[in-house]
DNA sequence: ATGCTATACTTGTTTAAACAAGTCAATAGG
DNA sequence: CCTATTGACTTGTTTAAACAAGTATAGCAT
């Protein structure tokens, strides 16, 4: 199922964050690679395309393959790449914690089937959550789920992960999700779960999650602690 | 120079935001593609997995490939992908201006170093600029050109665009940008420049520049008045 | 010593083909 | 009427080959 350029992937992934090409350097060249990982230099291209558009290495051309990658002091939380909350903060070796303040079925009126990007009359199950790291307030979850897919979540399941649940129980793979990075004004309500001492602007984290037929299946708002924020990103020009 | 594959995603990607394939809908079939630009797959299939990384399109296996894209409300000032300051305003139609408030050679010390990612003892240019757009003072830009590559930087190039001078006259080319989004309380130095009214927070792009060869050109520091601030991006798991 | 060229590397683009695997509707069999 | 199967579509992965184009060096001619 896991093709194996994922595999190639991985292992030079493995090399290069464990120092055999450190920064600067240059890996083998593909004909090299394509000896060692006995495939065709297609699948090795594959795989260093990825490495490329996740920023790990450059490809000169004519020269070769350049490390760009360099291990970076991480502020506490860190988001990247579709990752759930809780992986996240087992990444980080946090002791991760969710309080659930709201649990309640919905229907998308025009309005919120406009901002959310669900067709309108859509049932939906909307759960806001505070999630707790280390014991400290950190960020407030207003999310909303497709009811008629992601189907019998209960309170217990959005403590746990929504996220293991959709994609363990029911069986259903998040594949594409897009997401907007804005600074926002604290309100009322970030202020009565999140401790934000005497800041009054919050990193906010809008996204659409999408499975594997092309179908919406959640609309989340993401209030971060400016403090334990950081988003990073690599942009490769041509492709 | 330009692939083929450009022109076929440059097609489709206008086709998708004139509305020819609306949100949810399918596009033809990667035969019919092959046909309509007269190429082989592999050559559509590129186009297309450019799209869905950028979040146009998701392609469902055995289906068809169905456009996720809908056009957005967007904020006044919007980053995303590589693109300098003055393009970005040029397609938000706004009048962009910039004031150069710091012009001065600068060698990087061990620390400087570190943060930066250039090496220790690189010459540098340390560049400070407030960005204008319409008349309001929304970013304050900190830049450190690498003036051994940068060459003949001067007041008049940084208020126009060192972008331009560097792919224009030296012919350079950026290929690799790494950036890391956070919030961060404001400074004086903030207050002093940019017109922040109550806010006392912004949000800030740190960024580092690659040239074709690998070698970093740039390490920049741009911190942004958070009411004209948003970043949007799209993860697809598996490449 | 200088400068040019041939050459042997490197990565970049495109084509072609074969097979795997998911989707869907028509159809045959119960 | 319902179910199972077939077959024709779709996208996904891998291999192979050819050529283009950038880089660097060895070596030759000036």
């Amino acid at each position: 199922m896991a093709g194996k350029f994922e595999g190639i992937y991985e292992a030079l992934r493995e090399d290069i964050e464990g120092g055999v090409y450190p920064y600067q350097a240059f890996l083998p060249s593909e004909h090299v690679l394509c000896e060692r990982f006995s495939c065709a230099r297609n699948t090795v291209r594959r795989a260093l395309s990825a490495l490329v558009a996740r920023g790990y290495v450059q490809s000169i051309h004519g020269k070769g393959v350049r490390v760009l990658y360099r291990p970076s002091v991480q502020r506490s939380f860190f988001v990247g790449g579709i990752e759930t909350f809780t992986e996240t903060a087992a990444r980080n070796h946090f002791k991760a914690r969710t309080r659930v303040v709201r649990f309640e079925p919905l229907v998308a009126d025009a309005s919120l089937a406009a901002k959310t990007g669900f067709p309108e009359g859509t049932a939906l199950m909307a759960i806001d959550r505070v999630r707790l790291l280390d014991g400290v307030a950190l960020i407030l979850d207003k999310n909303l789920f497709r009811a008629d897919i992601v189907t019998d979540l209960t309170r217990e399941i959005a403590e746990a992960s929504v996220y293991a649940y959709i994609e363990g129980k029911l069986q259903l793979r998040i594949v594409t999700s897009k997401r907007r990075i804005t600074v926002e004004r604290a309100t009322r309500e970030d202020r009565e779960f999140l401790e934000l001492g005497d800041y009054d602007c919050l990193a906010v984290v809008t996204s659409q999650a999408f499975i594997a037929d092309g179908t919406q299946v959640e609309y989340t708002i993401s209030r971060h602690h400016p403090e334990r924020f950081a988003f990073e990103d690599t942009a490769v020009r041509g492709v």
